[in-house]
DNA sequence: TTTGTTATTGCAACTGAGTTCTAATAAATT
DNA sequence: AATTTATTAGAACTCAGTTGCAATAACAAA
């Protein structure tokens, strides 16, 4: 349903995405946050920024949700569409500024794709 | 650590993906053969199914768990990847027999590659 | 066939991410 | 300041998937 009041619970979730492009677990969220937010307006305020446009959530590895920044979004169109990529070592998960080909299936009508790469990220490649 | 005895079990879960190569949820399992096995035996059998390259697994929307039938995988080596269709109006999930092009990423190494497309399936898109 | 070993199973209890319900609170409007 | 109602905290709940353990049954050895 989106954002109607600029809350400090709006103030403070929106704060843990201003400094880079990193993903972010809800877990993780709720972790850094419980003392000073209920674990339910957590999901529910990441909800309404999903529908505004401002943030994009996917479903990593052990099927824990993720949210991140959207870049050129809005409330009535979501365009940022790209792969995200996990690192099996730290855990860390980036969104990849990378344009995927969505494959040609005359069988079937394709709506939406969702990828997941993992392997080691940046930082922790040997 | 894979099937060792051929049990009851292992028959009875083997058989659900005998006909046809359609993906069938862990819960579609449950549902159809609880008068006959336990919830857990069901889920360790797939376990062993999958480490042994006869079936793989993945998740579909709702974070669920999915199995299907491998195609020339074996106990040491799962070769199997290609991308999942879920369809969005009836639900069911297929195996896509496409080549998938991991896209190029330079600053990561990449090990596996998910895919998960959501649309209309050939009985169900208009 | 009988016996012994141990992989497998059933059952109950548990885990934990995410949801639902409701009364209290606080942003925004008048 | 009073009113309206979006938002919040909290507790309880849901449910897919897991764990621990005692009972059972495949399978091989005798
Ligand atoms: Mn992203
Ligand atoms: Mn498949
Ligand atoms: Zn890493
Ligand atoms: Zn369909």
């Amino acid at each position: 349903m989106g954002v109607v009041r600029k809350t400090k619970s709006v103030d403070l979730l929106l704060d843990q995405f201003k400094s880079g492009s990193e993903a972010i677990s809800v877990i993780e969220l709720v972790d850094r946050l419980s003392s000073k937010l209920n674990k339910t307006t957590i999901y529910r305020v990441l909800n309404n920024l999903e529908d505004d446009g401002v943030l994009h959530s996917f479903l990593g590895v052990n099927s824990l949700k993720w949210y991140a920044k959207c870049s050129g979004c809005s409330k009535t169109k979501h365009s940022d569409i790209h792969p995200h990529f996990q690192c099996t070592v730290c855990g860390k998960v980036d969104c990849l500024p990378v344009k995927m080909t969505i494959p040609e299936i005359p069988t079937h009508d394709v709506k939406s794709i969702q990828v997941l790469i993992n392997g080691a990220c940046t930082n922790c490649r040997a």
